[in-house]
DNA sequence: CCGTATCCTCCACGATACTG
DNA sequence: CAGTATCGTGGAGGATACGG
């Protein structure tokens, strides 16, 4: 979105989402949360294309939400931590991660988010309600919209 | 963001990205839980192009977050009113709000969330902790972003 | 292994003009 | 007043190839 527009509303809500940026962002933050620190890592369970991870994790951390780490001298190597402003994003995607359970997630139940100090982290997969058991990634498409205004939906057909 | 990605993510936050769509949507569910309802309120409130505001509130519409009601017959004329999955989106709002306040809005405090029942609405505007007094929107442009990760900075500006 | 550089596509968003 | 129609732009996001 137009980021110009966003800066000049003189409220913390538009203030948010200006800092955090676009969707991948929160994406990163929440891997972040679930334990990724590397370049690597973010790549390979967000599958997210690598100049766009350079990107974004850039971003974030010129915003203040991540800290570029250097934990290796030669050849350069960095990790991406969450700062003070990061981890008080955690309510956040908790309130996601409510608002989708509840809603878009019928079939299932979603692990929750790990806390840093409890230490080891679980992926954000859905749990099925029947099997007790993780459904794969990718293992079926998002249910569609509810049947809410058939009449908009008809109308907006005609494209 | 590219929705087909986001689709197929077996997760609750990603599912809730997908629903929410693009940052507009955020801003006029806002408005939404101030007591807008029509669009030449959210227009006013938001500054946004008219053409945008109609594709937006079409787009949460048909994804069951706001309902179109007609409230008169002719001219043929809507009303946009939070659904119940909408209501529920309160907490990320809340949520927005409470991490713009703390981190970046740090000569102000924000007037609360309305809720639906307690009646009248009040503007999201900043209150100036000095003076008391209101800011008014646009006053200040927004702070930038903290001085950390100079090096990063730096490095990034020769583009 | 951890990214960067290049090139391309598509669509969110904006400006403006118009209509019942 | 409550939108729709048209046109234009930037940049998010993707694919891929390359580099230290």
């Amino acid at each position: 979105m137009q980021k110009a527009n966003l800066a000049n509303l003189q409220c913390p809500i538009a203030q948010s989402l200006e800092r955090v940026g676009e969707w991948w962002n929160i994406l990163i933050l929440r891997e972040a949360f679930y334990g990724s620190s590397r370049f690597d890592e973010f790549q390979k369970e967000l599958g997210i294309a690598p100049n766009m991870l350079t990107k974004r994790l850039n971003d974030l951390v010129l915003k203040g939400i991540l800290d570029r780490i250097q934990y290796c001298e030669k050849p350069p190597r960095y990790e991406y931590k969450l700062t003070k402003v990061g981890e008080d994003f955690r309510p956040v995607l908790l309130a996601f991660l409510n608002w989708g359970n509840k809603h878009f997630a019928a079939d299932g139940i979603a692990v929750k988010l790990i806390d840093r100090e409890t230490g080891k982290t679980s992926r954000p997969i859905l749990i099925d309600s029947v099997t007790g058991k993780p459904i794969s990634a990718k293992s079926h498409a998002i249910v569609s919209g509810p049947a809410a205004n058939e009449e908009l939906r008809k109308k907006l057909k005609r494209d």
